[in-house]
DNA sequence: GCTGAGTGCAACCCGCGGGTTGCATCCGAA
DNA sequence: TTCGGATGCAACCCGCGGGTTGCACTCAGC
């Protein structure tokens, strides 16, 4: 966990795409992990006591955050010495947003068909109707 | 919260999008609600009593969860007769998964500005380095 | 008016996750 | 080598949310 290769991406998006979403929906669920996904990515790479200063919570409630974006693949970790940074990731963000928007893509298909399928049914109801009328 | 509104989408996209993008995450955080979700826009138009009897959950536990999309602008329901319908709706997951996009793109303008700023100093440094030996 | 399916409401259980504290450990600098 | 800052680990607390059950209520159809 505290090592995922600087660049590798596998860890991420190599995974089932819904597995990955999950990690990545839930990670981001939180308001608290949020706040620490800006902080990163205006800082471009910090570490958890360096964080934790700037928000209200514990340096070990960081780490846990840290740790669970990390493992969503929106944090990567790097040891620097005796104290490990973290930096954003934008691969695993960009393509969770990419299945969202397919996802409603296809909610407007659907709907699209179904509403069709139900004029139709209603035009072939009212002739049927008229016939035996 | 049983009624928004047809087709009037203000309810969502209206709010501050930090908040409905917090309603939507923490709504699609939840598998059985992804399930659910799935569910509908396969039948387009469904009860909790009948999505109920195609999940492992109780017809509660579905009420609670599509409450919870509902609150999100992710499901619209709506009375009829004895029972009420309930149907997916795109809008408000197309505006998270632009957030999303936005986000990522946010991200990696930030981390390529502090990149270059970085080569930029190091340049800089070697340079007076060299000035002062 | 009666009956039953379909909902709404409320209380309750329980596990998980966010948060904390205390301490052990490690590593760089003097 | 010694000291202090930074991290890692483990135990613990507690509130929230997912899930259930039981019951009251409402509306369509007979």
């Amino acid at each position: 966990m505290t090592h995922d290769g600087p660049e590798d991406g596998r860890s991420v998006d190599g995974r089932e795409p819904s597995e990955a979403v999950d990690g990545v929906l839930s990670a981001l669920a939180d308001p608290m992990r949020r706040r620490l996904l800006d902080l990163l990515a205006a800082k471009g790479e910090a570490t958890a006591t360096t964080l934790a200063e700037r928000l209200p919570v514990s340096r070990q409630a960081v780490v846990k955050h840290l740790a669970v974006l990390a493992a969503a693949g929106l944090v990567v970790s790097a040891r620097a010495g005796r104290e490990v940074r973290y930096a954003v990731r934008a691969a695993a963000l960009n393509a969770t947003a990419r299945w969202m928007a397919a996802l409603a893509a296809d909610w407007d298909r659907r709907l699209a068909a179904i509403k069709r399928a139900a004029e139709t049914a209603e035009a072939a109801e009212r002739e049927a109707g008229q016939g035996t009328q």
